[in-house]
DNA sequence: TACGATATTGATACCAAGTATCAGTAAGTG
DNA sequence: CACTTACTGATACTTGGTATCAATATCGTA
């Protein structure tokens, strides 16, 4: 790990309920099961993962919740090529994703030369540029360690 | 338009029919099909509009030619975080997409400089970079104009 | 603390996108 | 032309997600 700009520590000042209230919407018991569960996880989620690890709430509430939570900008929704989104909570401004090809995971980071290049993108586009969105693949360290740990294990 | 390395129009020079060929696979009426259509659409597209552009060939096989083509690099396939995937003919070797927002329109394009912060990111990222992917979002000029030209239609 | 307007819930049914199956058919080969 | 093999497409299924709506929880207020 050699730059500040990354992040993929988890952070304990994200308060997702005050995120909803703040929108003027009520906290209730099977929301705060999902906000409470999903400032648990370290990783990236999909809705399903979520609806899995909380059979007590309904599948609705689930998906409604993070939906709000989307749209008070505290979860960031990835398009992922093959399968359902991911969220992640969005605890840096405006940001980039990595995704681990192998394992999944997702971190994030900000470059500032990303925008600057956004910025004389602008001159070439054919049209108002009104946001971007990059995704980097990689294989992420520990990925790499268990590679080169044990090959063997792959075809077991 | 005012640049270069921008693409939207539309190329001949692109046979998909071959790109299968050149997999091994036979050249049938069904594939043909599929291949022709997409050949003369000028905009990125989803699967299920080619299903419906196609009634006479089957779901299945719509979505088999399809996944051939991107695996054999003749066709993009680009996640829409909702909605959809869209694929579009890879004209352009390494290349990135632009979104309108307002009209789907998908078009392509090409920045040196995106690559160059890729490789200047590698020192950053936490593990090995093996691709990118970045969408630009924009209202595209056709609906800038229309906009422009009736604000009144939209409440219509 | 109880009341009542209102937001929320979740079971259900539904929809859309995409895949597995498999009997029937078309392509290419000798 | 016969034969092997790839391909097709109807069907059924799976997965991800949303609409509905009666029942329920929340929360400001009296």
């Amino acid at each position: 790990m050699t730059s500040s700009t990354l992040s993929t520590t988890r952070s304990a000042e994200v308060d997702l309920g005050n995120a909803l209230e703040d929108r003027g919407l009520r906290r209730t018991t099977a929301r705060t099961a999902v906000t409470d569960r999903i400032e648990g996880l370290s990783d990236a989620f999909t809705a399903e993962q979520l609806c899995r690890d909380l059979p007590g709430v309904g599948r609705a509430t689930v998906y409604r919740t993070i939906r709000h939570l989307v749209d008070a900008g505290a979860l960031c929704k990835l398009a992922i090529l093959d399968g359902a989104p991911m969220y992640s909570i969005a605890r840096i401004e405006h940001h980039h994703h990595t995704v681990c090809s192998r394992c999944g995971a997702v971190g994030e980071f900000r470059h500032s030369t990303v925008e600057r290049v956004m910025r004389s993108l602008a001159n070439e586009i054919d049209g108002d540029i009104i946001g971007h969105r990059m995704e980097i693949f990689i294989t992420c360290n520990s990925c790499l360690a268990e590679l080169a740990a044990g090959n063997s294990t792959i075809n077991g």
